[in-house]
DNA sequence: TTGTTTTTGAATGAATTTAATCGTTTTTGA
DNA sequence: TCAAAAACGATTAAATTCATTCAAAAACAA
């Protein structure tokens, strides 16, 4: 058996049983302790697996995968038929501005056979966007550990050499009156700056935004075409006297 | 069989079993292993095939293997020495430039408790530096997805708004007169940057980049103070008539 | 046929991977 | 807490694979 595939075999295992212990490897393949204990520090150094007493386990996930399994992001099926939705929006040689958030995350797979270039203040984001053979510029700045966003004076400064094509953002909130909202007022200047370096700014929310206000304004809801999942008629309406709703089903 | 029909064979073998070894490539064509040999050197220049040792896998399997190919725990181990040395110049209350890079990237543990500020152009170093409680700045820039580095004109623009006391630097190649050189241009001019944004630089090198030339010059060897593991007496004479030389061990 | 070029196969020593051993560290369970 | 058992890393020897070289065989051209 060939180191490749013994590797392959190993990470196979891995992912099928969660966590592996090294004799059980051995019986498996036939090779001696040895080789596989060096196939399992090999393995360690390239990040696949995380070697622990007796055997290995897979590895810590980044910060979005955690994000998107975790039971807080709810409705994950809708976000994905709604990034879907807005990434038929994006054409070939547009150049895209991508928020950070979870919504956002979700058009990546959606963008993988556009001939575009991305920019993003996502850090969560790079390595799909890189997964995916996408051309990636990352804004620079400060790093919130929370949310995996890159935010404050260093991030508006990057972004004022770019324009954009189409910006998509994520929000907490859309109201009639008080539009564009979200939690933290830093995130939300870059949202604001970032849609006004383009030329059609894009706001993906699904249908538990509506309604709600949070703390730091974005902008007014004209400033954007909302793209959005199911919505009641009559809010629709309102909404529609003010900008352009886009309405996936 | 003719050499044609032998590469075909191959190729469909290969096509089929995802993995070849070069004894069962031999034993179904009848032809010698030399031979063999030949065919699979040849089909790895023409990109069919990819050779590993003792047969061949399907190509370009992903690209984001060779980023991270280094393998062995030996010169792994070296690195963390080396960086946990390099560690022990940084002082509270300083602002830091860490250079994207495997041997930048095992300081970070040891910079836990200190109170300090990171700003990085390395996109793997985020993660670490947010677990390790750092406040962290990324750079803009262009993603390199190779060695997850950050690059290019907006790299260099984003670094233009910081000054930092220390900046530690990856190198390829020092060479008493050739300076510091790396493979990557684009590189080069942020390391360059980066230095001579700094109170003080240190480039961090192991032995197996001395005497050693690559591409691109980041700059002479007088503009930054070398941190080494081991090194002979009459290499470390020459060169600490053009800097200073600090030696771990 | 004869001479030339190309391909093949075998041999060699170097390089790489694998297996086994041994002293040390970690876990387990009494 | 302590001792036995299991797992570990490091080292070394064995086995396998590799690249190179060179002569024989085959294909080719004149």
């Amino acid at each position: 058996m060939l180191t490749n595939e013994r590797h392959e075999f190993i990470l196979n295992m891995l992912a099928e049983k969660q966590t592996i212990k090294i004799q059980d490897v051995v019986d498996a393949t036939a090779a001696s302790e040895s080789t596989i204990r060096r196939d399992l520090t090999e393995l360690e150094n390239q990040q696949k697996l995380e070697r622990v007493f007796g055997g290995a386990v897979l590895p810590d996930r980044n910060l979005m995968e955690q994000s998107v399994s975790d039971k807080s992001t709810q409705h994950l099926q809708e976000k994905i038929r709604l990034a879907k939705f807005a990434a038929t929006f994006v054409q070939d040689g547009d150049s895209v501005y991508l928020d950070a958030g979870t919504t956002t995350f979700q058009m990546i797979p959606f963008l993988k056979d556009k001939d575009i270039t991305v920019v993003t203040n996502g850090l969560t984001h790079v390595d799909s966007l890189n997964e995916h053979g996408i051309t990636t510029y990352l804004t620079g700045g400060l790093m919130k550990s929370r949310t995996g966003a890159l935010v404050g004076a260093q991030t508006v400064q990057s972004l004022q050499n770019y324009r954009f094509d189409r910006c998509f953002l994520g929000v907490n909130g859309i109201h009639e009156e008080y539009g564009y909202t979200t939690p933290d007022p830093e995130e939300a200047a870059v949202k604001r700056l970032a849609s006004s370096l383009s030329r059609k700014a894009y706001v993906l929310a699904d249908h538990s935004k509506y309604n709600k206000v949070s703390f730091a304004k974005i902008m007014d809801l004209a400033a954007a075409v909302m793209v959005v999942d199911r919505m009641p008629d009559d809010l629709l309406a309102i909404l529609e006297k003010k900008t352009t709703v886009k309405v996936e089903s």
